[in-house]
Parts: C-alpha cells; sequence; structure tokens
DNA sequence: TACCAGGAAATCG
DNA sequence: CGATTTCATGGT
C-alpha cells in the first residue's frame, strides 16, 4: 500500500497500486454512473464532480482533478487505505471457489458511494436489469440534478437531490422509466429531505441496527438495505443475496431451493467479516460467466 | 409470446 | 408465521 503520488496539470498518478483493475470495479454492479470510454478508460459522476480514470500497466491515471481532490474525496472512494490481497488470501484458505473468484475478479474494490445516492440506486434496482437501472438513475439526474459541465463532448449532470425529489409528482418520476418504484422514490426522498431518518448518521451503528434503520425506507427490503450497508456505510459483514448470488451460492455451496436465511448463515459462517467481499467477487465472475444463467448444474 | 431482471409489499393459508 | 402473488417496464 506504499503509492507512489503524482501531480500534473489536471491529473494525479498513482504508481504501486495493487488490486485495481478499472473493469472489475466498475463492472462488477456496485454502481451504475460509470461508463467505459473508446479508450479503455472509465468517465463517471461521484461526490458532485466528473472523473475519469484509465490504467496502464503500472499507473492508475485520475483525470480531471488535482491532488487536493484525490486525498480529500477519491482515496477514500476507491477504498485505497484498505490492504485487498490479505483480503482475498483470508478468503482463498480452505476455500477452492473462492480461490478461483478471488483469481478472476482480482482487481476488485469495494467503493465508498454517497449513502442517498446508493439508497435511492438501489431502490431503482429492485427486479430490474443493470442497462435498465442505469437508464432510469441517468434520465432522473438529467431531469433533477445539477449540471456539472462537459468532458470528452458529453454533459454531466450530479445525481439528484432528495429535496428535488421530494417535491415532485409519482407521475412525473415514473417518466424516467423507473414503473411501481416511483411512489417509493418520492416518499424516500421526503424521508431524507425533511430528515425523519438521518441517513448518513446510520454508519455509525452496528450493521443490524443500520440495517433495521434502513428496511423502515419504503421500496427497501433486506437485499437493498445489504446493498446499502457494503456500499456506502463500510459494513463489509453484508452479503446481499440476489438472484445471481443465490444461484451462484446454490451452484458452488447449497443445494438448490435453499433458504434466503439458510444461505446467509452459511455465508456467516463461511466469509465471516468479509462476507460483502466474497459476495463481490462471487457476483463478478457468476455475471461474468453467466453461472446458473446458461449453464445448469 | 412468454419470461426475466442486483426485490419489496401485499396477500394467502 | 412462512409461502405465494402482485407490481411497471423494457429487453430478449
Amino acid at each position: 500500500m506504499d503509492y507512489n503520488i503524482k501531480e500534473n496539470n489536471g491529473q494525479v498518478i498513482l504508481e504501486n497500486v495493487d488490486s485495481f483493475e478499472l473493469s472489475h470495479i466498475f463492472e462488477c454492479g456496485q454502481c451504475f454512473r460509470w461508463n467505459k470510454e473508446l479508450d479503455g478508460s472509465y468517465t463517471g459522476v461521484a461526490k458532485g464532480r466528473i472523473l475519469n480514470v484509465q490504467k496502464n500497466q503500472q499507473q492508475v491515471i485520475f483525470n480531471n482533478t488535482n491532488l487536493e481532490d484525490f486525498n480529500k474525496i477519491w482515496f477514500d472512494y476507491f477504498d485505497l487505505g484498505r490492504d485487498y490481497k490479505s483480503i482475498k488470501n483470508a478468503l482463498k484458505k480452505n476455500d477452492k471457489i473462492m480461490e478461483e473468484s478471488t483469481d478472476y475478479g482480482y482487481g476488485i474494490r469495494i467503493l465508498k458511494q454517497d449513502e442517498w445516492e446508493t439508497l435511492l440506486s438501489f431502490i431503482i434496482s429492485s427486479n430490474r436489469g443493470i442497462s435498465l437501472i442505469k437508464k432510469s438513475i441517468e434520465a432522473l439526474a438529467k431531469k433533477y440534478g445539477e449540471y456539472l459541465g462537459t468532458y470528452n463532448g458529453r454533459e454531466y449532470y450530479d445525481f439528484s437531490r432528495p429535496e428535488a425529489i421530494a417535491i415532485k409528482s409519482i407521475d412525473e418520476i415514473k417518466q424516467s422509466h423507473t414503473g411501481y418504484r416511483a411512489k417509493y422514490i418520492v416518499d424516500t426522498s421526503v424521508i431524507v429531505a425533511d430528515k425523519q431518518i438521518d441517513i448518513y448518521a446510520l454508519k455509525k451503528l452496528t450493521t443490524d441496527k443500520a440495517r433495521t434503520q434502513l428496511i423502515r425506507f419504503p421500496g427497501v427490503g433486506p437485499k437493498v438495505a445489504d446493498c446499502i450497508l457494503l456500499f456506502s456505510m463500510y459494513k463489509s459483514d453484508a452479503f446481499p443475496i440476489d438472484v445471481w448470488v443465490k444461484r451462484v451460492m446454490e451452484y458452488f455451496y447449497l443445494p438448490e431451493g435453499t433458504s434466503m436465511k439458510d444461505i446467509q448463515e452459511f455465508a456467516k459462517r463461511q466469509f465471516g467479516q468479509f462476507g460483502g467481499f466474497a459476495q463481490q467477487y462471487l457476483f463478478y465472475y457468476a455475471r461474468e460467466l453467466g453461472i446458473g444463467k446458461t449453464n445448469k448444474k
């Protein structure tokens, strides 16, 4: 974790970065606002800023930023203070499947995303494919988010603030292809805007207590709550179980038809405090290989 | 056309 | 209480 950091004009360059692959980080389903450019780099909006990230053999290059923002924002966002090699080694121990999946998605890092953005994004994610989730989020950002500027010829908008959505009608939100989730989106925005629940205070609670609070939001159940805990609150013991993870767990570890509760308990025994990381390696592995979808056991 | 998607809420038995 | 059904929408 001894990075060599350099600052150029409008870019920050990191050398000696371990466990950092753009496709693994941005295509593992944890985030919805990063898109691949023609040159292989990724551009996205986070924390109210437009950022482009590219990678060569030895360097990770953060474009459209500076050293101050890197230290203040992007270091934490990309979880650069964490030793992923030791996590992977711990998961691999006595687990052939973890050895395969961590070798496959070796460059995954769990981003520390904004709590509000993660809450609303995963309410929108419910029972839909990733491409459609991204479409709805972009539509909402363009309509209700602050205009941030252009980069590489494209316009970018900040993620919608809760105050902006809270005053809209359900029918208007439906125009962003959100379907029946529109009511959840508006009602949740009201709760956050009015601070009936302080979304930014929840990370100080234990995982279980924070989960209990999150499930009070309309449209948030166990799976969405676990995604919010894992992707925005540093709760790496959370193990979100979606259709992919259920399939891959039943493919590798458990019999078909295992209940959510039993999968959850198995994951806790098998992966412990690293459950969230294991879940990401499994999700990426399962999706890239199409496990459970095309090739049945 | 029928089925599925990073599920949650309502309803059933 | 656990199990089943319903809920919009777009893609395949």
